[in-house]
DNA sequence: AATTACCCTATTGATTTAATAGAGTAAACA
DNA sequence: TGTTTACTCTATTAAATCAATAGGGTAATT
């Protein structure tokens, strides 16, 4: 299941992305927009600025907006700032990897097995869409 | 990340699909070539034989074993009953479906766009594979 | 009849998730 | 310069899920 800081996350980018100019949105707008409890969602916008997605402003007229044009922001790198490991076995992880404990041998592991191909497929899709894909006009 | 009951349970499919007959095997046997919790181990063989997928045999020489030959085994079906939904969000789900609350329209969800890719992605891996091409000879 | 091994229910501890509360801090503008 | 606005941070909590454990019950085989 795709958590429900995820799901609001994206939404949130998407907002952002929709607007026609890059001044700052408050978060009280996103929130409303988008049916998002607003303290949550302030956590949320929190990390993706620390990550460098978004920047903010301060004061009157201030709020958060995109860094980056919205094609130039790719999925793997949302998703895994948001989702963590794309991979659903830390042994097939690219970036997060982790030897299982109860598994002697990855070579031989059908689960492993399986989940390398699943990976691969997620990975795929990550990889070939950018926010400016989720976008509808 | 995939839980421990699904990873489990693709060991013992494995574990059985890689049995050179169909006699049925103990679930302590399978609990401590795979590293498995007996007890834990049991409640999964029991949903697996409880959906189809398995027969068991009490008594002296008892078990599980495989009701069908491994390449007949889909991993859609085994993951459907292991894991739950394929998809990440239900309103892109084929068999548990339901709306979002908090989503207005499905249509203009940069969410919805976004997992309906990710899950065709997986069901096309899910739908080509099956218990054999997890069996590593 | 005794043994073996599956079958079932209930409970628990740990972890994660989602949300809330409340105080603090920095920037803008009059 | 002071006040407003809106972001920033810490702590807490309620709920849900996961993984495992315990223990007794039942059915089939020898």
């Amino acid at each position: 299941m795709l958590s429900k800081k995820t799901k609001y996350g994206l939404k949130a980018l998407s907002f952002l992305a929709s607007q026609k100019d890059k001044k700052p949105v408050q978060i009280a707008e996103i929130a409303s927009h988008e049916n998002i409890s607003q303290k949550f969602l302030e956590s949320i916008l929190l990390s993706l600025r620390k990550t460098g997605f978004l920047g903010s402003k301060k004061g009157k007229g201030g709020g958060y907006y995109l860094l980056k044009n919205a094609d130039e922001i790719l999925m793997t790198d949302v998703m895994r700032v948001l989702e963590g490991p794309i991979a659903m076995v830390p042994c097939v992880s690219l970036n997060f990897y982790e030897k299982c404990d109860d598994c002697p041998d990855e070579n031989t592991c059908a689960v492993n097995k399986l989940m390398l191909k699943v990976r691969d497929a997620n990975l795929s899709v990550y990889r070939h869409n950018t926010l400016a894909d989720l976008i509808i006009t």
